[in-house]
RNA sequence: GGGUCGUUAGCUCAGCUGGUAGAGCACCGCCCUUUUAAGGCGAUGGUCGAGCGUUCGAAUCGCUCACGACCCA
């Protein structure tokens, strides 16, 4: 059925009457209305009031809001308009307003139609705060109806693809979207009050770094060169502290050509930030203070329910190297067996995990980490002592040349962020981008390119700094209680229909 | 990419082993001045996701496709 076709439902044919009747009568979608307070204001202020007191000293107010549901009773009306911090019940009756207009105006208006209203708070029979209204205006008609008021919306789909009808339909999406947007209000409060400052870099890079991930590409006609889309701002925002900005931040998009599930969303938000003369230990530190108080922020408590299972994030966050965390959850494994390549093929064989050729010990170790351990890390849970081979942009350890200075973070069995102690020496990055274009080439259409100009950037001297980055939506799924990044996502990537 | 489930009125859902479609809400009409999933009476509303097949006959059975949800890689 064709878009135009639809218009011809019954009921929306019925509501563009109604509107075609408002045109002739004169402005139909007016604009002069204020309003002088919102419903959360009201109901902070007045639902603690006795009817008696109400009465005694009458409160006017002018509000506005969606009419959500309607009781007709003859000559009286209640109903419910909603707007942006709740709702409010509204008490209509004809006799206080002019002749006419109750039934010939407000019983032809329509659920979902836009409404500002004038009169006094009171309490009904069963204590409810309400407005007597006796001046109500039609501000802008709907012509199409609203979901079912009891069940609301059912369809997954619907809820992602017109996520307006969501957030008006329902408390919990809203409620969503408001703690998102109390994380990231946190995290930059947080990192302000630490002299971070927040910088925006470039999204279209002509070499996408600072992940090993598969980047979109796109084309700019004036120049006719090919871009990519960030994979990470990593790159530019090492290229900063360089610079002189020894503290930045940056919380933004990244895109990756990747599959979609619960965990994924091509385009993603991320955090990044960066501090010099200091060491991924140092920024483990923060990472602790910083979630431990948001989750005291957000939902008032250091202990976070998530899917059914309780989380923990008052008591100090574990901490434990790769090879520890594979030993400790396959405790029928010795050190022996992590120690050489060959042993580890043999474990990860047993697991039936594909090795590949180019796999060195490391990989092999990470591919068994990945299979194992991951999803077992419940609690906070720091991972430490990652493999070089799997870490193209971490320094290296002074002790041990074969990890680097890098941790990862986990809960619930999902990696929420990862840090490292950034590797500022040239020669060894100029290395490592060789190796990453060698698996390139060798087909791994993951690996890095080459950055010559990070090259050049960091030959000018980088100080001793670490950087982490936390993906802020698996972040805000954890404290939202959300199973899938798109109930965190308000226009979730969705394939288009038909 | 593989598996499971789903797609029926604007919305939420029934519809058994095949016999031309049903409820609640919404909408329309009437009654109703403290209701709140308001209530009462009455009426309207459907290419049953798309296509092909089996059959006298398909929402129902089979196949293909589209979209979605969940699980696995």
């Amino acid at each position: 059925m064709s878009e135009i076709e639809r218009d011809e439902q019954e009921q929306i044919k019925q509501r563009r009457q109604k509107l075609s009747a408002l045109r002739e009568q004169g402005v139909a979608f007016p604009t002069d209305f204020r309003r002088n307070v919102i419903t959360g204001e009201v109901i902070a202020e007045y639902a603690d009031k006795t009817k008696e007191e109400l009465e005694a000293e009458p409160v006017r107010v002018k509000i506005a809001g969606r009419m959500m549901t309607r009781r007709i009773m003859g000559k009286a009306s209640f109903c419910h308009i909603q707007d942006m911090a709740g709702k409010l019940q509204l008490y209509v009756t004809r006799d206080t307003l002019p002749e006419g207009f109750y039934n010939e105006q407000f019983k032809k208006w329509d659920i979902g139609d836009i409404l500002g209203a004038e009169g006094t708070l009171f309490k009904t029979k069963v204590g409810e705060l309400s407005v007597k209204v006796d001046d109500i205006r039609l501000l802008t008609k709907a012509l199409r109806p609203l979901p079912e008021k009891f069940h609301g919306i059912a369809d997954q789909e619907i809820k992602y693809r017109q996520r307006y009808l969501d957030l008006i339909m329902s408390d919990k999406s809203r409620k969503t979207f408001v703690t998102r947007s109390g994380v990231v209000n946190f995290i930059r409060r947080f990192l302000d009050q630490r002299q971070f400052m927040e910088v925006e870099t470039p999204m279209m890079q002509v070499i996408p770094g600072g992940a090993t991930a598969r980047p979109f590409t796109t084309h700019h006609n004036a120049l006719d060169m090919g871009l990519y889309l960030r994979v990470a701002p990593e790159l530019y925002l090492k290229r900063l502290v360089v610079g002189g900005f020894e503290r930045v931040y940056e919380i933004n998009r990244n895109f990756r050509n990747e599959g979609l599930s619960t965990r994924h969303n091509p385009e993603f938000t991320m955090l990044e930030f960066y501090q010099a003369y200091a060491e991924y230990t140092d920024l483990m530190d923060l990472t602790e203070e910083m979630l431990r108080g948001l989750a005291e922020e957000v939902t008032g408590s250091t202990t976070i329910n998530y899917q059914g299972e309780a989380y923990d994030f008052g008591k100090p966050f574990q901490r434990m190297t790769v090879v520890e965390s594979i030993l400790h959850f396959n405790p029928e494994l010795s050190a022996a067996d992590l120690d050489s390549r060959e042993a580890a093929v043999k474990v990860a064989e047993k697991l039936s995990i594909p090795v590949k050729d180019g796999y060195g010990l490391g990989k092999v170790q990470i591919e068994i980490f990945e299979k194992t351990v991951e999803n077992r890390l419940m609690n906070p849970t720091f991972i430490t002592a990652y493999p070089v081979e799997v870490s193209p942009l971490a320094r290296r350890n002074d002790d041990d040349p074969h990890v680097t200075d890098r941790f990862e973070f986990f809960v619930g069995g999902r990696e929420i962020a990862n840090g490292f102690t950034e590797l500022n020496d040239a020669e060894d990055q100029a290395d490592r981008f060789r190796k990453q274009v060698e698996e390139k080439e060798a087909g791994d259409d993951e690996a890095m390119h080459y950055d010559a100009d990070y090259i050049v950037a960091l030959e000018h001297g980088m100080p001793p700094t670490a950087g982490e980055g936390i993906g802020i939506d698996r972040l805000v799924m954890l404290f939202t209680d959300a199973p899938s990044i798109r109930d965190v996502l308000l226009f979730p990537h969705m394939r288009p229909k038909n």
